[in-house]
DNA sequence: TTATATTATTGGTCTTACCAATTACTGAAG
DNA sequence: CTTCAGTAATTGGTAAGACCAATAATATAA
């Protein structure tokens, strides 16, 4: 008896993982409203109700959510372990928002190094767009456009390395970071004389990846994280850092 | 579990509960046929794409199978964890597996730098340790019990890093890769012929951090990363990837 | 400007019809 | 009687159109 896949795939199935990949890998982000049914059977070119069990699907694993009269949108968690509870726990003590920090500024010299191999010339196209807008706030002053204009062009980065796992855990850090911690934060470690040393360290990082320069870029991207930390480190975390590490000692298995 | 799903319940979804109650109440048991889709319906009162979008929803689930033709019937291993959101999202999809594995690889090469830098005496104790019960495994020549072995030592690294949200992310990816991916990957790259290369890669990341040189920790774990990868990649995935990054180009906004 | 009423949009549902795969049935050949 | 091919019935898969209901956008009146 051969096992024959005979594989009739279902269309509905079909749409389904169409739906769960462009989601997955951000075409339609988190939040974002989907076309409506009637659009996208058409676009598809399938039926509607084909159409509806292909979302009915995902709705029912938590991807979409639709409103009648209102449309449907991709789910604001969307996967990703940072919205788990023991992520929100740590968002909500400030001591390990250093660790947040790091760890946020250690996957973008991730991204930058995959983006610098992998980035296709419309990516490319994009990251030119971003970082023009990133300097563009460096004249109004305004650290909270300023950081989420820095947040925009560091996902633009991620998206550019074409990993959807780094890039769910770029948007889920970035998520948990912009709610508290990052606003208080940015405004230090970027005072006023560095202006021009972001700017510098942020086109160099730019070019590698422009460039096609992996390891130029993951060097940009840690010199980059280096500064800043060390902007971080005058607010004296460094102490209690090295209290956990005692503290982890005495209770190491 | 209780949502405040109050708003108008969809008819799919009623449909679905009054299934899904009936297949844990027994009603239906595990393997039995259900009654055609026509007369589901009209015994529910409701019209059959109503039905069918609840029978999908819970074929989404594994619950339900159907077949063209055939029919649907109660799935055999009803009550299996099949819960986990990003699981179920990048188990299913076997081109995002080598996303997953790249990453992980990744945070082993940032656990190796920050490690170097932070690592207590303690840690490095333990570091021996993992390091002795690894090598260990490779007498054995059982592929499970390496990468067993391999994992500890790994998350000792990360331990090591002193750094909560990547040991944690760490952990979440393991516990990712173990249930059903890496099994039958690890076999492939860890071909016999590399052990000796392993060992010396493992030999050479463990001393450096032990030194504590973040630099070349992180170089030796890039270069066993690199390894990996190039390894995983005769398993040609990149030519999904490509298609990936050119499709993600049509539907970019 | 604000608040209300109207209209358009959009998901939710139903009906009907037809296609396609599977299963059950029939009947002829052995 | 069994066996097997051919046919018909069953049953899930898909499509199209229509209408309802909730929401959002727009226009109107106070």
């Amino acid at each position: 008896m051969s096992y024959t896949r005979v594989e009739t795939r279902r269309i509905s199935d079909v749409i389904m993982q169409q739906l769960e990949s462009m989601i997955v890998e951000g075409s339609f982000k988190p939040g974002q409203k989907l076309p409506p049914e009637r659009e996208l059977s058409s676009q598809f070119g399938v039926s509607r109700p084909s159409l509806r069990e292909a979302i009915q699907k995902l709705a029912a694993r938590g991807l979409l959510t639709s409103r009648q009269g209102g449309g449907t949108f991709v789910s604001e968690q969307v996967g990703t372990a940072f919205s788990d509870p023991l992520m929100q726990l740590l968002g909500s003590h400030s001591e390990f928002h250093y660790d947040l920090l790091e760890f946020r500024h250690a996957l973008e010299g991730l991204s930058a190094y995959y983006a610098a191999l992998r980035s296709t010339p419309a990516d490319k196209e994009l990251l030119q767009k971003r970082f023009e807008e990133l300097t563009a706030t460096y004249a109004a002053m305004d650290p909270v456009l300023e950081a989420e204009a820095d947040a925009a062009f560091h996902l633009a980065i991620a998206e550019a390395a074409h990993n959807v796992v780094l890039l769910h855990s770029m948007r889920g850090l970035f998520n948990l970071l912009e709610k508290s911690i990052v606003d208080n934060l940015s405004s230090l470690f970027e005072r006023k004389d560095s202006r021009h040393l972001l700017y510098q360290q942020h086109k160099e990082l730019l070019d590698a990846i422009l460039e096609g320069d992996p390891e130029r870029a993951q060097t940009k991207s840690h010199e980059h994280l280096v500064y800043v930390e060390d902007g971080l480190l005058e607010l004296s975390k460094q102490e209690t850092r090295i209290q956990r590490a005692l503290r982890r000692v005495q209770v190491a298995v």
